[in-house]
DNA sequence: GTGGTCTAGACCACA
DNA sequence: GTGGTCTAGACCACT
């Protein structure tokens, strides 16, 4: 389990985390009911403070999506498939929303905005299964 | 000048102030040169504090998108114009470069994003010279 | 507002604090849209560290129960009236459903129940507008 | 002798083992003298480490409800009756009271707590000698 | 080993 | 003034 922190984006590092990791189970690059990296060791790894680790697992289990097994660790809670599809479609629909309205305010075309859509698949790799780490 | 604050929504008031006048300018729905209403004028009109307002006026002087002239008021500064035609593109590039790095973790296809796009455009309106305030 | 917190009781403070507040806002003893005493101001008054308090405030809000404005301080949200009606019935009922249970498998008649629940009601107070603090 | 085990209540495993055989041996399910399963016998049964089990085991036992026989195996121990019959009372007393207590602050009338439990007890079943396992 | 809780004290953003 | 975040380090309960 891969994450990437940035300390100066102003978002709280916890908040990183959750984004993460929530991401990384809808794209199944965390399968379920997989185990999770202990608090510790995520928190050495990513060099902050243990709590802050804690707090976002914690907030993870409270949104359903991880499990917490006594003493043994947290693992992935098992997700219905289509429920599963159905939020992966709402998070980029609620993305795209943000992206038409900008361009329907500005004056930008259906057309360019596709056009530019083309032009980043082709910078961030619309290739089937992409370089998973 | 319409704004809307959204309370709940955990991005500090100054911003969507700012985020607002921002897109309202690069729209041309605030003209350069137009007048800004007053620090306690919009302050009352979306019951927040006068501070917040003059904060989100200050920064958006700093970033050159105002100009005060003293005595008088605040007013939209001139801008060049392809300097706002690679602005607005920039911001619109901003957003879909998150849509589309989403759409690749998750495994949607180009042409799903493209079908997607499409509908909302037809749902939030892509007809040219939409409605002006 | 006042709260008791029972150091040794092995619950966490945070959950106390918590279950209390829940408590009185059903009860009606904290009005929907009365501001919560400040996260500091609580502290300092229950000896207890502020993060405490505030782990307690961020998750009743988390429940819908307690609204931030941002800068202001928190406030009991408003919750319709019927709402609160069933939650507090539901409270009661869950509690209940264990005593009836425990009776049950203990072989205690329902008659029993009702004479042990009257002595408690002449203890505890069932006297309409009893000491409210 | 059959138990439940919630895995998601926060309830530690080994307290909810101890409640419930507690709960067993003063409704008489679980008979005075009998033996209990073996720690590994129950632990493979309830999925549940052993050492879980042993320890539910070892605090009965210091609590003097189970008896150890070396070499033998763990028993219920004999109690007199009207301790046990004390017991009991006290251990729905407890719940009763909390159940009071909440009435009385959300402002339900005795009357409304009676026939709330009249309802449960029609529902759970207050036939005598009701289901044994 | 695991996660959960708490403290003391710091710094920050917001209004 | 308000709450939010983070740290470093401690102790605890559970398995």
């Amino acid at each position: 389990m891969l994450l990437q922190i940035d300390h100066h984006s102003g978002v709280p590092i916890y908040r990183q985390v959750m984004d993460q990791i929530r991401r990384q189970v809808m794209a199944g690059q965390l399968p379920e009911g997989g185990q999770l990296a202990s608090v510790r060791d995520l928190a050495g790894r990513l060099n902050v403070n243990p709590m802050t680790i804690s707090k976002a697992y914690a907030l993870l289990e409270m949104e359903g999506l991880l499990e917490r097994r006594r003493g043994i660790g947290l693992f992935v809670a098992t997700i219905r498939k289509d429920h599963k599809r159905r939020t992966k479609t709402q998070l980029l629909e609620q993305i795209l929303t943000k992206a038409v309205t900008t361009a329907v305010q500005f004056d930008i075309s259906p057309d360019e905005v596709h056009e530019l859509t083309e032009r980043l698949f082709r910078r961030y790799g619309s290739k089937v299964g992409s370089e998973r780490k």
